[in-house]
RNA sequence: GGGCGCGUAGCUCAGUUGGCUAGAGCACCUGCCUUACAAGCAGGGGGUCCCCCGUUCGAGUCGGGGCGCGCCCA
């Protein structure tokens, strides 16, 4: 048996490794993690449903997910002991782009292959095999991490059961008019040649050249002398698809040039005018832009503005074309030098100046983007926008947390443009769109006849060649409404079997968006009303990076609330970035990404630098990066456990920043998770084997000590609990901390040393044993949601469990969370405890200010006015004897009592702390420290007095907060008074 | 250019609707191997809450301006 038993003793340091190994099957195999749909149907329980938003298939674990799977599985397991049925369902996604470039570069690097050698049949076997051999690891990851999801739930965006969702949605989105098919300008990424949506381009400041150079008037024209308009670009090579120079319609320099016409150097033949946009910046260079309409999206829509001919340059490689005349065949920086020293030779070149101007870059490839013409499928996003903001502003169905994203959201959604969703791969759901061979001639001599002259496609008609051919062609040339004629968007395969010759499908593949945008109920099994899907939507929380909220989460809002009426999810928490512990980005090109397994397992110097070596470094900065992981790790990484990685993200996630993961804080909340293991242990061996009675039995022998502890575990209960429903996981990390340590292991447990000798009486034993078994017994079930894996250990270990929950809580993962039991508030107690704590630190304090050695008892006397004061403190004498080193403690009123001369002695509101220290006290010193005292409490005191004086503080302040500013100067001034006696009684110096 | 956010101890950050002498962890200094824990215990020092102006009896907190930094969008 792998279980452990209370009969064990504990090992001396707590050891994750062993411990998290064991835990996760236990659970597993116990069917913890298992949600059932009936249990919500049928027995009504509320359920708590999570998404967890998919991994990349290529993926392996990095600090993002580390940081994910820790929230929402605190999120999981936190509801699940309430009570809830908890559902968190894992998945992993096919990520299009990604997926077909790890396969393709093995493909290329092992056979020496492209994808097109192969063909798309056996290229898309080929990712299939490539994804069940590797796809799994990321899911052994986010186990060791002890995610507490269903596997029994796993789905995959490629999976039939999305795949089904998908095209539905598809076909619906088609029906309704909400998918098109249309010629636009897309994000083209020559690297991988597909076409790329919006939020997949980064921007990114680059330094430049701005260069000018001289469009000429053309023949016969001429403005008041001027011969020429100067432009300014940082892209010449673009010149070749030019088709006009823009001014501003107000810039007078320019307004004698309004309408001419302009010579091209290399298309003489090309109509070239000088137009006046107002879009035109007139700061910026010359003030005369040239216009590239195929190939800027400014320049599209002055194009369309102007009525201006586009003129495609490139190729899907980015290389000129056929238009770019004498640079044809030349890729796009190639051509840049030469149409630069082209436009020398011909005198025409004006200067140049260095710019920062931004470069848009494909996230996917690194490439710079092309704006291109293409004819692509799209959403109409729009209206979908729309829904998805009524469902949020309008009907309340979702809150975004922290609120302040909203903003950022909105701007968003109302400027929402059209969704490019086709993409050029062969990885992917393949776009439901059949073509009908037999309805194609049709709209092909349709589309000749509406142009009043012959297409290519009605050519290759008429020349009899075959209709697939007619096709491609004709997908390139009909107008878009004759394309749709021909075009059927289907459920059905409708190229297999009887329909294989007539119908042929469309090459492209969809977005890997849009199938995540389904995921919320295409992984229930939409669009059957399944029992999961009755159950388990909406959910309660999408908690993911705000990285993804216009990728993901937007596309979710929009296909939740169409396809489903109602938003995916009540609430939307957006976590911080995890960065280094100099706030960068991790990433493995810079060469500062740690593997959270690293951090679980520890790593040694001498590894983090080899593995540092197989990241993608530039050659140039390696050196450096190496030694400063060297100078930050001299140790290499000490292993923290799944569990101290998961309670340092906790601690550190505070809202809507980043969170720096910096190792040496790591360390810090491992050391706190084995003063947990101590703290326990120590409990453990004084309390023996033997089941102490139930809490309840002992109520009425409670010590105040007792009284204490419990009245704080309530408040650390509802602290913990709030703090996790509101999403404040470092409050609720801190929570367990603070209590655990500071009140626990600090106070309470050096309280009850002697109340656990074998000779105090039994009454007194058994209800210290009872209260100590409650609070670890409660602070492990506060403790779970965090750190699994050794609260579980420890529960189990704790004596009398079956006693105490029974058969039916097997586990510490299914044990309720602890509610907070106001019998146990105990208001009088802290209070009193207050005191003792304080009698106990000033004793401390004088000691070692007084330069007592640390072991040496002495004798002290503590005065107290106050009569339950003095027998609180007579009550817990022997304990504050023992934690302050006390060989006789005096417990007397003030008025009966001298100070002897040579004391050292503190003041404070009905406490007087004596030390009597004859022959040991170094008097100065004494008097140095008392007047120190003395100035800042006078100060205070000033500080109430200035308030006090003020007559608008005291008639307009609440009258409670002035009367406890006179409770305050009251209290100080008696504080001063003891000191000035004390400065009396030392004698001037 | 537009938007969002940040600036509090050496570092990383808390700080509710304005109202205890502004807190925590780490780091630092001093003393302790006190029988659970040296990954520990006890004690201590450390702040112009970025700057200026305003509102208020009262500002780290609210408003305006400035400086510095970060992110997103164009």
């Amino acid at each position: 048996m792998s279980r452990t038993t209370a009969a064990e003793p504990l090992p001396k340091a707590y050891d994750p490794t062993e411990v998290e190994a064991r835990w996760y099957p236990i659970w597993s195999d116990a069917g913890v993690f298992h949600a059932d749909a009936a249990e919500t149907l049928e027995a009504g329980r509320e359920p708590y449903v999570i998404m967890m938003p998919p991994p990349n298939v290529t993926g392996t674990l990095h600090n993002g997910h580390a940081l994910f799977v820790t929230l929402q599985d605190i999120l999981i397991r936190y509801y699940r002991m309430k009570g809830r049925n908890a559902l968190w369902l894992p998945g992993v996604d096919h990520a299009g782009i990604a997926t077909q470039a790890v396969v393709e570069r093995e493909l290329k690097r092992h056979e020496d292959q492209s994808r097109h050698d192969l063909g798309r049949e056996a290229f898309v076997e080929r990712v299939w095999y490539w994804k069940e051999k590797n796809g799994s690891r990321i899911v052994e990851q986010l186990k060791v991490m002890g995610a507490a999801a269903d596997w029994s739930r796993e789905r995959f965006t490629l999976d039939p059961m999305c795949s089904r969702a998908v095209k539905e949605a598809f076909v619906r989105l088609w029906d309704e008019g909400l998918i098109y098919r249309g010629e636009r300008l897309v994000n083209w990424d020559p690297a991988t040649r597909t076409a790329l949506s919006n939020e997949e381009v980064e921007h990114e400041e680059r330094e430049g050249e701005l260069w000018r150079f001289a469009y000429p008037l053309a023949e016969g024209e001429e403005a008041g002398g001027a011969t020429e308009i100067v432009v300014a670009t940082t892209r010449p090579e673009t010149m070749l698809g030019d088709s006009a120079v823009a001014v501003h319609p107000e810039d007078e320099r320019y307004t004698a040039l309004l309408g001419k016409k302009l010579r091209h150097p290399w298309f003489p033949e090309r109509e070239l005018r000088v137009i006046a946009d107002p879009m035109v910046d007139r700061e910026f260079g010359t003030g005369a832009v040239k216009v590239t309409p195929a190939h800027d999206p400014n320049d599209f829509e002055m194009g369309k503005r102007h009525d201006l001919a586009f003129i495609n340059i490139f190729d899907l490689d980015a290389r000129v074309n056929e238009q770019g005349g004498p640079f044809q065949g030349q890729d796009r920086y190639e051509a840049r030098e030469r149409v630069r020293a082209g436009i020398e030779e011909v005198g025409l070149a004006r200067g140049s100046e260095a710019i920062s101007h931004a470069v848009s870059i494909s996230e996917r490839s690194g490439d710079a983007i092309e704006p291109m013409l293409s004819r692509q499928y799209f959403v109409r996003a729009a209206p979908l926008a729309a829904k998805a903001c009524a469902a949020i502003d309008e009907l309340g169905q979702t809150r975004m947390i922290p609120a302040s994203w909203k903003s950022t959201w909105d701007h968003f959604m109302k400027n929402i443009q059209d969704w490019c969703i086709s993409r050029q791969l062969w990885w992917g759901h393949r776009i439901p769109v059949f073509y009908d061979l037999e309805k194609l001639a049709d709209a092909v001599r349709r589309d000749a006849e509406r142009k009043g002259a012959s297409t290519s496609a009605l050519q290759a008609l008429a020349g009899g060649e075959d209709l697939r051919s007619v096709l491609r062609l004709a997908l390139d040339g009909l107008d878009d409404d004759l394309v749709r004629e021909f075009s059927i968007a289907s459920r059905e395969e409708l190229c297999e079997g009887e329909g294989g010759e007539r119908y042929l499908q469309e090459e492209d593949v969809l977005d890997t968006w849009f199938s995540a945008g389904l995921w919320p109920f295409s992984t229930l099994g939409w669009p059957d009303e399944t029992d999961d899907l009755r159950a388990f939507y909406p959910g309660a929380v999408l908690e993911t990076g705000f990285d993804i909220l216009f990728y993901w989460v937007a596309r979710m809002m929009m296909f939740g609330c169409h396809f489903m009426g109602e938003a995916p999810f009540r609430d939307i928490f957006l976590h911080a970035m995890v960065r280094d512990s100099h706030g960068r980005k991790m990433s493995k090109s810079l060469g500062n990404a740690i593997d959270p397994l690293d951090v679980i397992g520890g790593i040694s110097l001498d590894d983090l630098l080899e593995k540092t070596r197989t990241y993608p470094v530039p050659e140039k900065l390696l050196p450096q990066v190496l030694k400063g992981l060297a100078k930050e790790y001299p140790e290499g990484i000490p292993a923290s456990g799944a569990d101290g990685l998961r309670f340092s993200l906790a601690a550190l996630s505070g809202q809507g920043r980043d969170v720096k993961l910096s190792i040496p804080r790591v360390a810090g909340y491992r050391a706190f998770l084995n003063k947990i293991w101590n703290g326990t242990r120590f409990a453990l061996m004084g309390m023996g084997k033997e089941a102490p009675p139930p809490l309840a039995a002992c109520r009425d022998r409670l010590s105040l000590a007792d009284r204490w502890i419990l009245s704080r575990l309530q408040a650390a209960s509802e602290r913990v609990a709030t703090a996790i429903e509101a999403y404040r996981f470092d409050e609720a990390a801190n929570g367990i901390y603070q209590f655990f340590w500071s009140e626990f292991c600090d106070w309470y447990i050096e309280l009850v040393k002697d109340a656990l000798s074998p000779d105090v009486e039994e009454g007194v034993r058994d209800t210290t044993r009872a209260v100590l078994v409650h609070v670890l017994d409660t602070s492990m079930r506060l403790l779970h949601p965090i750190c699994p894996f050794q609260s579980e250990e420890i529960w189990q270990r704790l004596p009398g469990r079956e006693a105490r929950w029974g058969e039916e809580v097997p586990f510490c993962a299914v044990a309720p969370f602890p509610e907070v039991d106001e019998s146990l508030r105990d208001a009088d107690a802290e209070e009193q405890f207050d005191r003792v704590e304080r009698a106990v630190t000033r004793l401390r304090n004088l000691r070692q200010e007084s330069g007592l050695p640390q072991r040496q008892r002495v004798p002290a006397v503590l005065l107290s006015a106050s009569d339950p004061v003095r027998q609180t403190l007579t009550r817990l004498g022997g304990e504050i004897q023992r934690l302050a080193q006390i060989s006789e403690l005096t417990i007397a009123e003030p008025a009966g009592y001298t100070v002897p001369t040579q004391a050292a002695v503190h003041d404070e509101p009905d406490l007087k702390v004596v030390l009597p220290l004859e022959g040991v006290i170094d008097l100065d010193a004494e008097r140095g420290r008392v007047e120190k005292d003395l100035t800042k409490a006078r100060k205070e005191l000033e500080g109430y007095e200035r308030k006090l004086g003020n007559e608008g503080y005291v008639n307009k302040a609440p009258a409670d907060v002035v009367a406890e500013t006179r409770a305050r100067a009251a209290r100080c001034r008696e504080r001063i008074a003891g000191l000035e006696s004390s400065l009396e009684r030392l004698g001037a110096a």
